[in-house]
DNA sequence: GGGCAGGTCTAAG
DNA sequence: CTTAGACCTGCC
């Protein structure tokens, strides 16, 4: 580990922490409840807790924590145990993700809680992301719980979303019509009938056909639920984005998702996940395709 | 006002 | 097994 961590009172800092862009990180589509504070931190409600992550220079600065935490939580949270330098190396013998990385080049995949990434990406079906983030707070609010001596909510239970009514959810989180599938999904989960972490222990095609039994999971959702909740880094998720850019650098014409995926998963391999954030994040630097 | 956005589902071919 | 159409919503 080439860093430092130090804790500080209510504060960790990471010295001289490389492969860390708070902006690469929290809008690279990957996460939907960071929000950007007017100091240009960013804030996070994970895990029950409130987290600010800022850089200073050379640093990263996690205020509101403790080491307890830290080590129990934001560590693996914020991926800190990958070796991005060798990721980047490798991805680099690559011409088109050697420059995608010059753009994303703090840029780290986040393990994110699997409930909340299953119905964040429920509902980012056919969305935006501003969207997104908007019904997610809303369900929050309205289905999660306080935290003590904050103004924020946690995300709620699968029990909690289960006996929520659709047409709440489409009228009062604005979700439309995906209401349905977010509670039909949490029932199918509060139920027991799947269990959420037991694919940590199953392959990625594995993993993927049991997520797509799910009402709203598809080929790309389940990709997403995958590589950002449960470190199948291999999933390659083909969105918009990622077809575009896809089709612009390495394809040269139209071509179905489907196969893009699968081009995607060959060409990348166990790094495919990472190569998708960099790309992904390019794509929409450069607003290619548009 | 019609079109479209970080797909999925359904009903057909 | 591949492929159109519909689909909530909010902003252009």
């Amino acid at each position: 580990m080439e860093y430092k961590i130090i804790e500080d009172g209510n504060q960790i800092i990471l010295k001289d922490m490389r492969n860390f862009n708070p902006k690469h990180i929290f809008e690279c589509g990957q996460a939907f409840r960071w929000t950007l504070e007017d100091d240009s931190s960013y804030t996070t409600i994970a895990y029950g807790k409130v987290l600010n992550v800022k850089r200073e220079d050379r640093d990263i600065v996690l205020s509101n924590t403790n080491l307890d935490d830290f080590n129990n939580i934001w560590y693996d949270y914020l991926d800190l145990a990958r070796d991005y330098d060798e990721i980047k190396r490798e991805l680099s013998k690559d011409e088109i993700l050697k420059e995608a990385i010059k753009f994303g080049e703090g840029i780290r995949v986040l393990n994110q809680e699997p409930f909340e990434t299953l119905i964040s990406f429920i509902i980012s079906a056919n969305n935006q992301i501003p969207r997104i983030k908007r019904s997610i707070e809303l369900i929050a609010k309205h289905y999660g719980e306080k935290i003590e001596g904050t103004d924020h909510y946690s995300f709620p239970t699968p029990e909690t979303l289960s006996k929520a009514k659709a047409g709440d959810l489409k009228e009062i989180c604005r979700v439309g019509f995906r209401g349905e599938r977010i509670v039909e999904t949490s029932k199918i989960i509060a139920r027991g009938d799947l269990d959420l972490n037991k694919i940590f222990h199953l392959s990625r095609l594995e993993g993927k056909d049991l997520l797509m039994t799910l009402p709203g999971v598809g080929p790309k959702v389940s990709d997403c639920i995958l590589l950002f909740a449960f470190k199948k880094a291999d999933a390659f998720p083909v969105d918009v984005w990622v077809k575009r850019v896809m089709e612009h650098f390495y394809l040269k014409e139209e071509t179905n998702v489907k196969l893009i995926g699968k081009y995607g998963a060959k060409l990348f391999g166990s790094l495919a996940g990472f190569a998708q954030q960099y790309l992904f994040y390019y794509a929409r630097e450069l607003g290619i395709g548009k």
